[in-house]
DNA sequence: AGTATATATGAACATATATTCATATGTCAA
DNA sequence: TTGACATATGAATATATGTTCATATATACT
């Protein structure tokens, strides 16, 4: 067996799965899917997809170490949004691989 | 707040969802990269990616079951490879997104 | 300052899942 | 058919992770 021919980058390979590993939750594609459209913040998201604040306030922790959203304070709400233009692509991807199978 | 801007579709979420819990698992990356070029034996990935043969034995037939990968038997080795196109191009986008933040 | 509202967070619990070990199944060759 | 090799699989274990509950922090308003 070749060796030469397994060589694999390990850091691209961690990253990838964990970036995968935080898109692989219902609750927080929920969230992705709800920010597609416009900025939305914390109770509007929890309202929206049925979640409990904490619930969301965890994901959307989250959601930000992975650098997936971001948020901006205004008064006492903090928004949200998206902060990848991949995520809609990578959404959109999964979805046609999900469907056609 | 809109209810029908909340809308989405439970099906193609969960599809989504497990789509990339799939892809969330440094093994099963492993073995998809070592496939991208070439369909190999149990034992070759095995080698390949130093987990033992038993682990991914069990990875595969997850893959298996999630349309990512085919197998074709011959003789005592069973062969795998990639089925699905997107998947390609899908590992590219999530190491890309994941190498430039 | 005191109260209400919005969000974050730590601990605990429950569940999901990856690996290992032992063993079963399937194929070939003698 | 017996032995050797390749792969699959069930059970057990360990670990990771999502949700809840209680509470902390931050901001606005009176």
């Amino acid at each position: 067996m070749n060796k030469e021919k397994c060589v694999l980058n390990k850091e691209e390979l961690r990253l990838a799965a964990d970036f995968f590993k935080v898109m692989g939750d219902e609750t927080r594609l929920k969230i992705l899917v709800t920010l597609l459209n416009k900025e939305l913040c914390v109770n509007e998201i929890a309202e929206c997809i049925e979640m409990s604040q904490s619930s969301v306030s965890h994901q959307l922790k989250t959601l930000r170490i992975s650098k997936l959203i971001k948020s901006r304070r205004d008064g006492k709400m903090i928004y949200y949004s998206l902060d990848d233009e991949h995520v809609k692509t990578i959404l959109d991807m999964a979805i046609e691989h999900a469907m056609e199978k």
